[in-house]
DNA sequence: CTGTTAGCGCATTCAA
DNA sequence: TTGAATGCGCTAACAG
């Protein structure tokens, strides 16, 4: 890598004084248009490539967004993370910023730790993906400047936390309505983590829309777990153990139905004719099991790109006060149901 | 965030001064132990954070990792880059080095970004994740210093680039021989995108693999295209357009044969019994599709470890000259076989 | 429109 | 072991 080439070098070689040169390659508008090529030709000529550390150290920020995944491992969020990851990254460099990630395996993210990053100067805002738990400050006072973190999956907004995420109500009810009209009757939820919020919104959703429709009554509880395959089968072990087995199964993940049928399948029961079964998340592989699995696509990419640019909004200003942003899934039929 | 604590507010409150201040937190050993304590008891109490960006500019060194992902949107490499990425991140950490990620999405990477990258001082070494095509840079001379780049799951080595992948010919070997022993005689290989150098590599596998044992005629090959699953579903059509077919089908990734089984089962033939499905890269779903996929477990998180262990070992000086990686990747075989 | 002057916050010489 | 001085490379007031 040769050598540094740095602003002093330009201004040797043009002649001009280094601060010209430094407006010349930032603030282009405020130099002459002679001196602006003149310093582009050098700049390009000599390979200069301005150092981001001393920018950052003098300007005070550094234009880059810190990544929180939490259950980035767990197979809870991790397919979904994907799109959200892509969708974040192209914003990002749309909007000239980089992108740090940073991963919080089963750890609690705490306020005051991300309020330390902050501080350090590693990142100018944050994004906060499904955190479930979030401690705010306790020395925090009521100085009401909002902090530029987003939560992207999980509401917390009660926490002073501006979020994203989809209208997960919405998918389900559109997944009830659907099988109610295919006729079934007697309906099984299986949940997610016990705890999750998620689990708790998308169980309500369905209950609250069996109720409406006068059959409230007609919906058992499977205990899934984790949103993994896994968890799945263990459901579905305890279904085929039924005596009595409801005919419609409504899943908290995609992970859980795809288990959840393969133990079905593997049964000898027949998808749809003897059990329909609908997932969640829409991850890509739905479209090709057999049957294809009915569920609800979760616009993850759109999710990660919205959460920057909110992100970009609190930073210049133009959102104060927290809010929750809920973007519409797409629901599909497909063979399960 | 209050305001900005620095080592000039430590040197204030101990009445020392910053440079001695500055050792006590960066070079513990380097001070009395009573000045140690008393430092470190001021800091945590002002809650003082070393600002990265002047530490950066003083040391001329940035502690993180550039992961430039390639093709990270396309289905092709997405899957596997969560796991990649995990590995990445938790060695990271390990090491006490930040991650930054950029995508990169069906552009080629050339030298001179990267080295662009490098010179701005974003990063002190660069990870390239599914890179394909690497210009090198051609204004550098002979030169013989290593650039501290390494490649995950390309082999640049020609190329002057370290690289850790998995070593791909085992697992088509194991498919091999695992399907000649259930008496398979007529094999298809289903192609990944043309002119990918996995693709090259896993097809010669398995033809060498047939040729060592008297076969080498028992293979044709169906274009698949990327390693995405409509990909899978068009080598399926044409395989049914087939008059005479083959008993086994090796896939060139998980994607393509979960979207070929799709379409095989779709058309009433069954698997294993018609036609005998292998698949490459072991996702998730693979263990619970219906039925279950053969496949081929990449070591993702190790491979992500690996590489920026031997990014540290470059770095350092360890590793001086270009060389190959290979991980042994894991032969499962389930019902599809 | 351009040059001068000061820092940004820290690490690291060199003396003491 | 500690203190004083210098510089990392750039941006931003402030004059001119």
């Amino acid at each position: 890598m040769t050598k540094r080439v740095t602003l002093a070098d330009l201004a040797d070689q043009t002649g001009l004084n280094i601060s010209t040169v430094s407006r010349a390659l930032s603030r282009p508008d405020r130099v002459s248009n002679e001196t602006r090529r003149l310093v582009e030709k050098v700049a390009s000529q000599l390979g200069y490539e301005t150092n981001v550390a001393a920018r950052n150290l003098s300007r005070g920020t550094t234009d880059t967004i810190l990544v929180l995944a939490s259950s980035f491992s767990g197979q809870a969020i991790s397919p979904i993370f994907t799109g959200i990851l892509l969708g974040v990254c192209e914003e990002a460099k749309a909007l000239g910023l980089n992108v740090m990630l940073r991963q919080y395996l089963a750890q609690p993210i705490s306020a005051s730790d991300v309020i330390r990053y902050l501080q350090a100067g590693v990142a100018d805002s944050v994004l906060l993906v499904a955190t479930e738990q979030w401690l705010p400050a306790a020395d925090r006072g009521p100085d009401q400047e909002m902090l530029p973190i987003v939560s992207i999956f999980n509401d917390l907004t009660t926490a002073g936390l501006t979020s994203v995420m989809t209208q997960e109500g919405d998918g389900y009810v559109a997944i009830v309505d659907h099988l109610v009209e295919r006729g079934h009757r007697h309906f099984a939820f299986v949940s997610g983590p016990a705890g999750s919020g998620h689990e708790h919104t998308r169980y309500n959703a369905v209950k609250n829309r069996l109720s409406t429709l006068g059959l409230g009554k007609k919906l058992i509880r499977l205990e899934g777990g984790p949103f993994d395959m896994a968890s799945g089968t263990k459901a579905a072990q305890a279904f085929l153990a039924l005596k009595k087995r409801p005919t419609a199964v409504i899943c908290c993940s995609d992970g859980l139905a795809l288990g959840f049928m393969h133990t079905i399948l593997g049964s000898g029961l027949r998808v749809p004719e003897d059990v329909a079964i609908a997932g969640y998340d829409g991850m890509d592989y739905t479209a090709f099991t057999s049957p294809a699995l009915t569920t609800v696509i979760q616009p993850t990419l759109e999710i990660g790109r919205v959460a920057v640019q909110v992100l970009a909004d609190i930073h210049n200003g133009r959102i104060t006060t927290p809010r929750l942003v809920a973007l519409a899934p797409t629901f599909v039929v497909r063979q399960s149901t």
